[in-house]
DNA sequence: TAGATGATCTTGACGTCGTCAAGATTGGGC
DNA sequence: GCCCAATCTTGACGACGTCAAGATCATCTA
């Protein structure tokens, strides 16, 4: 039996691409069965495999998740991504979209949204992880650019990156953690995202906190924003 | 022996407090080792019992987290309410100080905070969890009606609140989560916050969306707000 | 071509977990 | 004093993550 012939589970020692099954395992077991059902057993069963196989792969439990995680911030990344691109071409529009995209996101992948943001121990070391993060913050950067003046400091777009997010990113965990279980199903929270940007970027006179300019968080050099 | 003499975990049979002695490990144990070594058999150790005692009080682990979640949202609350107390008379300083509070018990307490927000099932229908996360989300209410304007209706009044707790809540949770690690540790993301309410409050020409006026998520009458 | 080596798996075991069942003990009510 | 409910203990099971030892496969080198 020739190596094409072979499907994954039916080599023995040799799977030939078991990390990227693991990989899809865990993402449908997330999907399938939330984030209780996700376990290193599980996925090894999905893919065929006895229950130590990961291990070689990943290290550990942490090692998956943050393989996994760094797969949600760039499926994250693309829908954002998406989502403005097809928005007309005006700033506004471009912020709501980035929204609702940002709230979508959440709402299809919950489980994914949960590991990105917080309920395992990530190795936040992990290059690939990094990478894909990074990404996603940079269209960040993107999205709220235009609302700044020119010459606006590095404060100020930090100061509006901030505001956007935490808006944006409040909403949709509130959402999903169930907090706004009665209030009805709509994008009320992102509404004031273009007013909330234009409020940030336009006030000048707001230096009464002393906030020395902060270093980019990622470390991005100019070019890169 | 009298049972005054006897000390919890002495008295073999009937612990006489037990309920509250596992909350106060469970408590402990989240501060400590955080959320990894919350377990029925961690808490029933600590409270000096076997590890099917808790089964009585909880019924099941998710019971354990449910009233934990309780105990957390009525801790949330009143670190709210000493907040908006100690601060002046005015309503700008009273936003910026419950925004402080709500930050501040994220940060102090992060096991609590993943808890009320989503890292595990809880049972929602449970009374004393439900009646303390009301009397939270009515402090919401009350933190927010001074920038109402007179005669504002129910849509407005959700959508202020939804704005602000989504703003607080998403950069307490960010913070939480690692994502703004490199930022400075301060609370630049809450120095909006007057504006922010003032923004919403103020609007009365954003009307664009024709959300219907949603009841009270919580269901409260008119008096309770 | 054969042997060596590293990569990639399997098998088995251990300790911890949540949960369940059976049973022991205690307190309260009649 | 008896009965019953409440409140625990003991023991067991299956699933989990992890570790160690070993089996198998692929690749490289002499």
């Amino acid at each position: 039996m020739s190596a094409s012939d072979a499907s994954p589970g039916k080599r023995d020692y040799h799977h030939g691409n078991l990390r990227a099954a693991l990989l899809s395992a865990g993402i449908a077991l997330l999907d399938e069965v939330g984030w209780d059902g996700l376990s290193l057993r599980a996925c090894a069963a999905r893919a065929g495999v006895s229950h130590a196989a990961p291990a070689h792969h990943f290290g550990n439990k942490h090692g998956l998740l943050t393989a996994l995680a760094a797969i949600a911030f760039r499926r994250f990344h693309d829908m954002l991504a998406a989502h403005r691109a097809a928005a007309p071409d005006e700033k506004l529009a471009k912020l709501r979209a980035a929204g609702a995209g940002y709230v979508r996101f959440a709402k299809q992948n919950p489980g994914l949204f949960r590991l990105m943001f917080g309920e395992a121990a990530l190795n936040h070391a992990d290059p690939e992880f990094e990478a894909a993060r990074r990404a996603a913050y940079r269209q960040l950067g993107e999205i709220v650019a235009p609302f700044l003046p020119v010459g606006a400091d590095e404060a100020a777009d930090h100061r509006l990156r901030l505001l956007v997010w935490s808006s944006v990113h409040g909403y949709a965990h509130l959402l999903l953690s169930g907090q706004l279980d009665r209030m009805q199903p709509s994008d009320d929270g992102l509404s004031h995202l273009p007013d909330l940007a234009a409020l940030v970027a336009g006030d000048g006179e707001d230096s009464g906190s002393e906030a020395a300019a902060s270093p980019d968080p990622l470390a991005l050099s100019p070019h890169d924003s």
